[in-house]
DNA sequence: TTGTACGCGTTATCAT
DNA sequence: ATGATAACGCGTACAA
C-alpha cells in the first residue's frame, strides 16, 4: 500500500512566537471528524450520499472550527461562482437603489451574491466594473442601459454569460431588457397635456449624454408635439441634475426668458418637478391654473406634496425581481422572453389642467 | 531535458458540433505570445519585471484573446480576493445608499470591488449574508449596527478581517465603528425643545428591536427629559415604517388621545417629520404656533417644505468613506483609529418655536 | 458509503 | 529577464 499523499501545512508562526490560527480548510474538517475531505465536501453538497451518522459528525466538526467552505477553491473546482453583478449609474437615486435591492432579494433566495458597481454615468467606469466583474467570475450581469463603451456587450458575450439591459424596453434593441419603454412613456405624458390644450411647452431632464432613456424621453415628447405641428423652443429644454435645485433653476430661466412662456413643463423626475412647482409658487405663479407640471418615479412624496403632483408610476422593485427572474432562468437552462415590459401608469393628480385662456394665444 | 509537463484542455465540443470556443486563460495568452504563463502574470503583477518588448507581446495577446486573470485562481494562489463586503438593512433608506454609493467608490479607487447584502433589519438574514460574504473570502467587512445574532462577531474575528460597524458611534462598544452619536443627536434635539419651554413631548421613530441606533435614540430624548424630572407618556411614544405614511397615523393619534397633547413631536427621520407636519396641516395645526416638529437626517427636502423643517444633518457619504479608509488603513497595515466620531449637526430651520401660552400649563 | 487523486487558473519561489 | 513547478482549497470521477 502507497503511503497516502497528503499534503500537510505547517502552521506559519506570528512574530510573537504565538501560533496565528489560520482559517480552516476542509482538511482540517475531515481530521476533526475522521474521515476524508470527499466526504466533507459532500456532506455539505450532496447530503443524501453520505451515511446520516458521518454527516452529523461533519457537520459537528465543521461548526465547532467554524469551517466554511472557500469559494474560490469551490468556484475553480466546480466553474461556478455563484456571484451576479448589477452595474447602475448610482445608489444616490431611488429608482435605482429600489432596483438593485429587489435583485439582491431576489438573488439570495437562491443562495446567490451580488456585486454591484456604479458608474456615475460614465461609460468608462461601467467598463471597468463590468470588466472587473467578469474578472471575478459573474454568472450574469444586469446593467443599466445600452448606451456604452462600444466592446463592453461583446466582452459580455465573449464569456456567454447571461446578461439583461435594464431599467429602458427597447422593442428593437440587439439585447434582452427588461424595463418599461422610455419613449412611450413621455408620448403619453405629452398626449395628455395637448389634449388639455397646451402648446407651448417646457422640458427638464436629466442630462441625455451616455443616456439612452433620457434620449428616449426627449424624442418621445418631440415626436407627440411634431404629431401636432408644435416644436420646442431651446430655450424651454433645460438639462442638468435629477434633484430639486435644477428644477427650480430651470423653471426660473423658462420665466424670466423671452415671450410666450411655457403653460406646460415637463419634468424626467418628481424631484425636478417638485423644483419646478416650489419655484413656480415663489414665482406667484398657481398650479395648475397658470402652469402645468408633471413629474415622474411617483416618489412617495409627489401624492403628499400640496398639489398633489401628476406623474407616471414605475414598479422599480418588480423591474429589478424580473431582471433576476430573467437572469436565474438563463442560469437554469430556460429560454425567458428576451425582452420584458413593465408599464408605466400615468398619475393623474392635481398639477395638470387646461391652460387659461390667456396663454391660449401667446403674443409670438 | 525533460519534456515540459503540460495540461492541454481539450475544447469540448457543443451539440451541435461547432467548437464551444472557451474563457481564455492565461496558458493560452502565454501561447499566443510565445512565453510563460508565469511571463503573463508578471506582465499583469509586476510589469516592471517584464522586457518591455516582451510586456508589448503580452499586452496585445491578451487583449486580442479578451483574457481577463480569473480572480478565483488568482485568489487561491496569493490569499487575496479584493473583495469587501457591506451588510446594511436596507438601500430602500437613502442613509443607507448614499453610505454604500461612497464606500463603492472608495473602494472601487483601490480595485476593490463590493459586496452588497441587505438585512431588512433581521439580524438572521445578517447573519447568513455574513456567512456567504466570509465564504467568498471578503478581505473587510462593513455592517451596520451591532445588534446582531450572537457569534456574529466573533465569527469576524476568528477570520483575522478588518470590519468596522457604521452609522452609530458608540464610545464603550467592543466594535471598531464609523459614525455619529444617536443617544447625543437626540439628546441634543430634546434639550433644545426644552430651552424653548416644551414639557410635553411626542416622539415618531422606527422600530427599536434589533436597531441599536433607535434604542439610543429613545434613550438619548429620555435623559434628557428626566434631566427636567420629566419623561414620556406610552401614547405618545409611536414605532413604526420609516415613511410619511407612519408620521401622519402616528401625529393623528396622539391628537385623537387623551390630552395633553404634545407641543413638541420629535422624529426619527424627516420623513415622519413631514408626515406629521402634513397630518398636522390636516388637523388644523399651525406648525410651529401649535406644534413643534424635529426630523433628522435633512434629506434635499427638508429645506424646500413649507415650513421648512428643523432637523439634524448628517453626512452619510463621509461615513461610507471613513468607514472605507478606515479598513483601507487597516488592510495596508496601519491602526487607525478605532472609533471614528462624525458630528451629526442641529439644523433649525421653521418648524420649531416656543410653545403657545394655552400649553404651558396643560391639563394633566 | 467512503476514499484517492487529479484538475480548476493563478501566483510565487526558485532555478536558469 | 524568463521558465518550470509547486502550492492554494475544493469538487468529483473513479476505485474500493
Amino acid at each position: 500500500m502507497r503511503p497516502e499523499k497528503m499534503r500537510i501545512r505547517v502552521d506559519r508562526l506570528s512574530p510573537d512566537g504565538e501560533k496565528a490560527p489560520r482559517v480552516p480548510r476542509a482538511q482540517d474538517v475531515a481530521a476533526a471528524a475522521g474521515i476524508s475531505t470527499a466526504t466533507v465536501s459532500r456532506t455539505f453538497n450532496s447530503p443524501e450520499k453520505v451515511a446520516p451518522a458521518v454527516r452529523k459528525r461533519v457537520l459537528a466538526a465543521a461548526a465547532s472550527l467554524g469551517w466554511l467552505p472557500h469559494a474560490a477553491g469551490a468556484a475553480l473546482a466546480n466553474g461556478r461562482t455563484a456571484i451576479v453583478g448589477v452595474v447602475i449609474p448610482t445608489l444616490g437615486q431611488e429608482v435605482f437603489a429600489v432596483q438593485v435591492e429587489a435583485m439582491q432579494a431576489a438573488f439570495a433566495e437562491r443562495g446567490i451574491t451580488l456585486l454591484i458597481g456604479c458608474s456615475n454615468y460614465n461609460p468608462a467606469a461601467a467598463q471597468a466594473q463590468v470588466r472587473a466583474m467578469l474578472a471575478r467570475g459573474v454568472e450574469a450581469l444586469a446593467i443599466v442601459g445600452e448606451t456604452q463603451e462600444p466592446g463592453l456587450f461583446e466582452m459580455i458575450q465573449a464569456r456567454r454569460i447571461p446578461y439583461v439591459v435594464t431599467y429602458g424596453y427597447q422593442p428593437d434593441s440587439p439585447h434582452p431588457c427588461v424595463g418599461f419603454d422610455n419613449h412611450e412613456a413621455f408620448r403619453t405624458i405629452t398626449r395628455h397635456l395637448l389634449a388639455l390644450g397646451h402648446q407651448t411647452f417646457g422640458l427638464i431632464l436629466q442630462p441625455k449624454a451616455n443616456n439612452d432613456r433620457v434620449a428616449a424621453r426627449l424624442d418621445g415628447v418631440r415626436q407627440a408635439l411634431a404629431e401636432q405641428g408644435l416644436g420646442l423652443r431651446p430655450q424651454h429644454l433645460c438639462e442638468g441634475h435629477w434633484e430639486i435645485g435644477f428644477g427650480r433653476k430651470s423653471l426660473r430661466a423658462m420665466f424670466e426668458g423671452p415671450r410666450p412662456h411655457p403653460t406646460a413643463v415637463i419634468c424626467g423626475t418628481d424631484l425636478l418637478a417638485i423644483g419646478a412647482l416650489l419655484e413656480a409658487r415663489a414665482m406667484g405663479l398657481t398650479v395648475p391654473r397658470d402652469l402645468s407640471i408633471t413629474g415622474f418615479d411617483d416618489i412617495a412624496f409627489a401624492a403628499e406634496i400640496d398639489p398633489p403632483l401628476t406623474t407616471m408610476r414605475v414598479d422599480n422593485a418588480e423591474i429589478g425581481r424580473l431582471a433576476a427572474q430573467h437572469l436565474l432562468a438563463l442560469l437554469d437552462g430556460n429560454v425567458p422572453a428576451s425582452k420584458v415590459a413593465v408599464t408605466a401608469q400615468f398619475v393623474e393628480r392635481a398639477t395638470t389642467a387646461a391652460p387659461s385662456s390667456n396663454h391660449l394665444s401667446p403674443r409670438l
